[in-house]
DNA sequence: TTTTTAGTCTACAGATTTAATAGATTAATG
DNA sequence: CATTAATCTATTAAATCTGTAGACTAAAAA
């Protein structure tokens, strides 16, 4: 399970990627409109902001922005930030590789070897979803709501 | 990342795999060639027991072994019964779930929509492992290493 | 140049989860 | 009835998660 600041700071992407090129956004906007405790939240942006994914500009008319276009910029990127790396043990991690303690022969660990399998199975998914693929994929399930909701009436 | 708990669990079901139809093993004997705390793999096999993949019996002779075959259960099943569902948000679980909290419309949660396919991927891999397969790969995984060995010798 | 605005940094604190340990109890065998 | 080995209850230390408070810094406007 990906914890609540990985949920908000996933759901604060969204938000700026939806209102992209349209100048800063201020944290305190964006925490009422995501129901985001404030401070919490400052906390993800500056760490997203640290990796290059977002930036920022402080005094009047400042707040955060996207880095670079919603196209560049992908789950996976933002999910290693806040819930950190992907891989299910760290021996099989291609972004933080480490050797497991427990583990004896690296080679022959069953574990290992169906871990790997399932690490890039996500990474598969996450990295080759960008943040203008999730706002289409909104939009689209926008759509077929509309519809049902139209065809009930 | 999984906890040591399910990657003790995970240890302790394949080496069970591997003396399997050979007799109760003992706790003991497990947490000594695993090396995994005693008291604390004693636990982790009582909540596989409780959900059915393994059996146990007290006493001299007594000891733990797998409930089923090994061809009949699941990285999966293990999986869940010591990390949890499998999902990353709750919302998405198919075995436990709940609607997200923090979430307004389940239908086009961006979030959602993506977690759905990492869930679905991770299901795909690890429910249909099963400890044989397991087996098989270690068995595979180490005639290879064998060979690279002979090959620098 | 002072004031206002808004992000940044430091520190902390409560709650929960993780990883264990200790000791008493129960069930099966001989 | 003694021995064996799983089971249950309780506790604990450490880490992580979630959130808060307040001082500090940079930029813009008055």
């Amino acid at each position: 399970m990906i914890s609540k600041k990985t949920k908000y700071g996933l759901k604060a992407l969204i938000y700026l990627a939806r209102q992209y090129e349209q100048g800063p956004i201020l944290i305190a906007d964006l925490a009422r409109d995501e129901n985001i405790p404030k401070k919490f939240l400052e906390s993800i942006l500056l760490a997203l902001k640290n990796s290059g994914i977002l930036q920022s500009r402080k005094g009047k008319g400042g707040g955060y922005y996207l880095g670079r276009s919603p196209r560049q910029i992908t789950m996976g990127q933002a999910i290693r930030v806040m819930e950190g790396p992907l891989a299910p043990v760290q021996c099989v991690s291609e972004t933080a590789y480490a050797k497991c303690t427990e583990c004896g022969n690296e080679n022959t660990c069953g574990i290992r070897l169906v871990m790997k399998d399932v690490r890039d199975a996500i990474a598969k998914i996450v990295d080759h979803t960008t943040l203008a693929d999730v706002l289409e994929r909104i939009a689209q399930a926008e759509l077929t709501e509309k519809n049902v909701v139209d065809f009930c009436i």
